[in-house]
DNA sequence: GCCGTTTTCGGCCCGACTGTTTTCAGTCG
């Protein structure tokens, strides 16, 4: 609707309002439908008022949106694809309709084919050839990148910059330093002597596939692995309103510019001003007190109320890694972890750890090697000897069991009884609704022997959705029985979400932050999971792990 | 279309780069 309304040339203001509304819907972690079947008010969301509440449960109820329909009479739908294009906003698409006719991308190629395009008034040569780059390239990228992934890549960047003569600060800003699961572009922010050649050294990278656009100040280059960079040179005396200002998120941005404009101040990237005299800029923190706010770590700027909660001095204090006392899901080579317990243990313990519980595959998972009863009792054997010669660390008994079709366990309780640790997910079973995966789950927690439920969404990064499940009903119910969920810390699972990670907090669920490592060296994604967290407003007291055994034992004993 | 230590109307974040202009609109982040 904000696309269409705006190539429409509607007011910018109801543009953004839609957008806005937009962003809050997609960071819910409850169903809308839900709440409303719950009789909640939609239009206390933030950027939700009386209309859109309206439109909103309109669209639910009848499976039509009547306004959206309306300007789709006069805005063909498919030119919302065009303005995803470089180079392509909503006054270009509207000239394109209008004068060409286009509707969709298949008739752009084809006018852009024959040099039509280039006849407009306000385009050209150049942005024809765009256009048809553009197009050519669509179909394979569009999409986030893993941060994971982007880290690599990143560190390579930073330091090959960091050698040119005359950098100083060379910091990966944006979504990267907001450490969200995944990446739609790196942005780079540098301050350095005056003359230093850094933007001839940043465009001559040898990763560098295209140079988009390149000022004195500013540069976006496309590299050969399909990721856009940006570069931003700003002063010394700037680099605190720079590096704030390029991390975003861009509505959290807004949302404290808008403060700052109330106080008759004003925020850009080279400070925060008072009439024409600069009055912050070298730091951060100088930023946020300027305008009256505690320092805001950034995981949690995304304008998710952290604003509000810097205003009355009631931010998280966030989980940070030295709070991670043990690991509670991991894989020994009896099933599919490459490691033997022996080293998966020593890794631990060389991470600092007082504890590592191994948690192999059950029976059900078969391409796994997944283990029956008579197994993973043979393996306690070995742990409880391993126990018995270590010494800093102790190995906990643990399970990763599988949870069948009609919720039961895949091993019995038998064996289960002796574990320090059962946790419990699904392996098959994905397409169930989301009433009968919930109630599948919960019922699994009805085994008094079941502790954590691991990977809860199941999702895979760019490559699979989670299942269907009720989040708020599986988390009422962990709480009711004493179970904990599990963020699991892989980088291509980070599961849960950060806004369910929120939820569990805001329900005083506590939560497992664990890497479900497969080797030694997988241990160290307890990182990503800590980053995933932060996100979600854990403090230490909110995550399991962070715990000694002692303490740990008695929280894991269901009641 | 939303919102309220300028509260029910009148505001709504801010600057850099590009291409097409001949002083700037459009796009982008």
């Amino acid at each position: 609707m904000a696309a269409l309304l705006e190539i429409q040339g509607a007011n910018p203001f109801r543009v953004r309002a839609y957008r806005n509304a937009a962003r809050t819907l997609d960071a819910l972690p409850r169903s809308v439908a839900d709440m409303l079947a719950e009789k909640e008010d939609l239009s206390r969301l933030p950027g939700i008022g009386k209309d859109l509440a309206g439109k909103i449960a309109e669209f639910l109820d009848t499976g039509h949106f009547l306004a959206l329909e309306e300007v789709e009479r006069e805005v063909p739908a498919g030119l919302v694809d065009l303005t995803q294009l470089p180079g392509l906003g909503p006054k270009r698409v509207k000239v394109l309709h209008e004068e060409l006719g286009i509707r969709n991308l298949t008739d752009l190629e084809r006018a852009a084919r024959k040099h039509r395009i280039r006849e407009l008034a306000g385009f050209g040569v150049k942005t024809e050839q765009r256009i048809i780059e553009a197009l050519s390239r669509h179909a394979s990228e569009e999409r986030r990148h893993k941060l994971a992934d982007v880290e690599e890549i990143a560190r390579f960047y930073v330091d090959y910059l960091q050698a040119i003569p005359g950098a100083k600060v060379v910091i990966v800003a944006g979504s990267y330093r907001r450490r969200k699961e995944t990446v739609g572009d790196l942005d780079i922010l540098v301050t350095c002597k005056q003359g230093s050649p850094i933007m001839e050294g940043f465009v001559e990278y040898d990763e560098v596939d295209t140079v988009i656009s390149r000022g004195p100040t500013r540069a976006t280059v496309l590299l050969r692995s399909g990721l856009q960079v940006d570069l931003r040179v700003v002063a010394q005396a700037s680099y605190g309103a720079a590096l704030y200002y390029f991390t975003g998120s861009k509505a959290h941005n807004i949302a404290v510019r808008t403060i700052a404009v109330k106080k008759k101040l004003k925020i850009n990237e080279y400070g925060v001003f008072k009439g024409e005299q600069r009055v912050a800029g070298k730091t951060e923190d100088e930023i946020f007190k300027a305008v009256g706010l505690r320092y805001i770590e950034p995981e949690l700027r995304e304008n998710r109320g952290e604003i509000e909660a810097a205003k009355k001095n009631r931010l998280p204090r966030l989980v940070s890694m030295s709070d991670i006392r043990g690991d509670l899901h991991a894989h020994s080579n009896a099933t599919d972890g490459h490691d033997s317990l022996r080293e998966m243990a020593g890794a631990a313990k060389k991470l600092g750890y007082s504890y590592l519980a191994i948690t192999d595959h059950s029976k059900r998972v078969t391409i796994a090697h997944g283990m029956d009863e008579k197994r993973l009792r043979r393996q306690l054997d070995a742990i409880d000897r391993l126990n018995s010669r270590l010494d800093g660390i102790r190995v906990l008994k643990g399970v990763e069991v599988d949870i069948l079709a009609d919720g039961t366990l895949d091993l019995s309780d038998s064996v289960l009884r002796h574990l320090d640790l059962t946790i419990g997910d699904i392996h098959s079973g994905f397409t169930l609704s989301s009433d009968k995966q919930s109630e599948r789950i919960i019922r699994a927690m009805d085994n008094p022997h079941f502790k954590i439920l691991a990977h809860p969404t199941g999702r895979l990064i760019n490559q699979r959705p989670g299942y269907e499940v009720d989040m708020e009903r599986v988390m009422e119910a962990a709480l009711e029985r004493g179970c904990y969920l599990e963020l699991n810390a892989q980088p291509d699972r980070l599961d849960l979400h950060d806004v369910h990670c929120r939820m569990a907090k805001d329900m005083g669920l506590k939560l497992a932050i664990s890497t479900d490592a497969h080797s030694t060296s997988n241990l160290e994604y307890m990182r990503f999971g800590v980053d995933q967290g932060r996100r979600g407003w854990l403090e230490p007291e909110d995550v399991l792990n962070t715990r000694p055994w002692r303490e740990l034992k008695k929280l894991l004993a269901r009641p």
